[in-house]
DNA sequence: TTATTGATTTAGCCTTGGCTAAAAATAAAA
DNA sequence: TTTTATTTTTAGCCAAGGCTAAATCAATAA
C-alpha cells in the first residue's frame, strides 16, 4: 500500500509530535505543524487510520502504528541522505538544505536511495546533527542534551541544533557554533538563563536561553 | 506564473511532438504520447493555453509559444542533468534512468540545478546522447543521422539513440553498441533493410531495420 | 447536575487532473 | 453537395487535498 506525498508529509509530522511513537497527538497539534486547518487534518487522519499506519479515535487523538513508524523512518531517512548530499557534495550551506529536501524525501526509488547512502559514505547523521535511520528504520541516537541544562564547568561537544531554520542556523554560522564544536560551559546568569560557553578551547561566547536551548551537544 | 507537474509532462510532450515547436500537434497525439484520454487532454490544452504557453485553436492542434518552448527546455535540461548525475555518480544503468528523472525534473531549485551542473563539469550530452539545453534554453545540437541513412563504406560514431526504451537499452548492451562507438556500414541488405556494421574496427554487428533506425550517428 | 467552552468533526464547496458518454465540428467519401 | 467517418470538445462524474461555517463532543466550571 502507498502513501500520497501529503500522506507522507503528515505521517513524519505525527511521528516527530509524537516524540517517535511515545505519545499520542492532537488534531490540533497536527494542523499546527503542518500549517494548514484542523478540519482538513480530520479528513486526513481519516484516511491515514485506514491505511493502518495510524490508530485513529474520534475526538481522541491519534497514536501511529509500528507500520506507521516505518513508514514515517523510511521518509526521515531519505530526507536526511539528501541533506547530506546538498552540503557534502553540492556545497548547499546547512540552511539552505530543507525545502529542497522536502521534495527530494518524496521521489520514489528503493534502488536511488540505496546507491546515493553508498555514494555519501553511509552517513549516519545529517547535517543538523540528525541521525540518519538505517534501510530498517533502525536510528542509533546519541544521548543528547541541550546546552541550557548543562551545569558551569562541564564539557562536551555540540553534536546537534533542535532548531533547524534558517534564521536560527545563520545565526550560528555567524557566532562561529558548529556541530562538532568542542565546548565547555563557563557561566550560567541566573537571572535571563543566559550562558557564557568557550568554543574549542579559544573562543568565548554569549548566548541567551532561547539560543542555549537548542543547541545540543553530548558530555564528555 | 508557475507550471504544476502536470502542466510540466505535457509541456514537454507537444514540445517533443512538435519536434522543437516547429509543428503543431493534435490533441489525440498528445493523448497517446501521455497515455490519457482525449477528453483530458483538451481540458490541458485549455489551461496551458490560458498560462499562454502554447497556443490553442479549439479542433485544429496546439502550438508551442516562445515561451512555452523556454519552460519545455528547462524541464528538458533538469531531465538531462539528472540522468548524468544518475549514469555517472550514481552508477546506473543507461537503462534504468528515465523514470527517476521523470520524478526529479520536477523539483524546483534553480541553486539546486545551477549546482549539479556545476558538480557535473557542465555536461554537453545525457546518457542517450541528447543534448543539454545550457540555462537559457540554448541547444547546441549536431547533425545526427540514423544508421540506416547510412551509405556502405561510410564511417561514423554512434552519438546517440533514437528510442531510449529500456528494452532497446539493454539489447544494445547486450550486443555491445554504445555511445563514442566508432563504427563502419559493412553492407545494407536490400530485403528487409537489415544491417551489418563494423564496431571499433573489431566487432561485427548484424542488425534490423528498426534497430539501424534507432541509432544515431554522426558521419566522419 | 447542568451549562459553558474549547476541541474536533461534519457538511458543503473549491481546484486539479483524471474518467466515460454524448454532442459537435471537421475532414473525407460518395 | 450531401453523407459518413474521425477527431475533438463538452457535460457530468470521481478522488485527493484544501477551505469555511455549522454542528457536535468532551471536559470543565458553576
Ligand atoms: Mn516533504
Ligand atoms: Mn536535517
Ligand atoms: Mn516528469
Ligand atoms: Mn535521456
Amino acid at each position: 500500500m502507498t502513501l500520497t506525498t501529503a500522506e507522507e508529509n503528515y505521517l513524519k509530522a505525527i511521528y516527530h509530535l509524537s516524540e517517535g511513537g511515545t505519545k499520542s497527538v492532537s488534531t490540533n497539534d497536527v494542523a499546527a505543524e503542518m500549517k494548514t486547518k484542523p478540519a482538513s487534518v480530520s479528513d486526513m487522519l481519516r484516511k491515514l487510520g485506514d491505511k493502518q499506519v495510524i490508530e485513529y479515535r474520534k475526538y481522541y487523538g491519534v497514536n501511529i502504528t509500528e507500520e506507521g513508524k516505518k513508514r514515517a523512518l523510511q521518509t526521515i531517512r531519505k530526507h536526511r541522505l539528501w541533506e547530506v548530499f546538498l552540503v557534502d557534495k553540492l556545497q548547499f550551506a546547512w540552511d539552505e538544505v530543507h525545502e529542497v529536501a522536502e521534495e527530494l524525501e518524496h521521489i520514489q526509488s528503493p534502488l536511488l536511495i540505496q546507491r546515493l547512502d553508498a555514494y555519501l559514505n553511509y552517513p549516519k547523521f545529517d547535517p543538523h546533527g540528525d541521525p540518519i535511520p538505517d534501510e530498517y528504520g533502525d536510528v542509533r541516537a546519541r544521548p543528547r542534551l541541550a546546552l541550557i541544562e548543562m551545569e558551569v564547568d562541564q564539557s562536551g561537544q555540540i553534536v546537534a541544533v533542535k532548531d533547524s531554520s534558517a534564521a536560527f542556523l545563520k545565526y550560528l554560522d555567524k557566532v562561529g557554533a558548529y556541530i562538532g564544536a568542542r565546548i565547555k560551559i563557563l557561566d550560567k546568569v541566573e537571572f535571563d538563563g543566559s550562558m557564557e560557553i568557550l568554543v574549542d578551547q579559544k573562543k568565548t561566547l554569549f548566548m541567551s536561553k532561547d539560543v542555549a536551548a537548542n543547541i545540543l551537544a553530548i558530555q564528555s
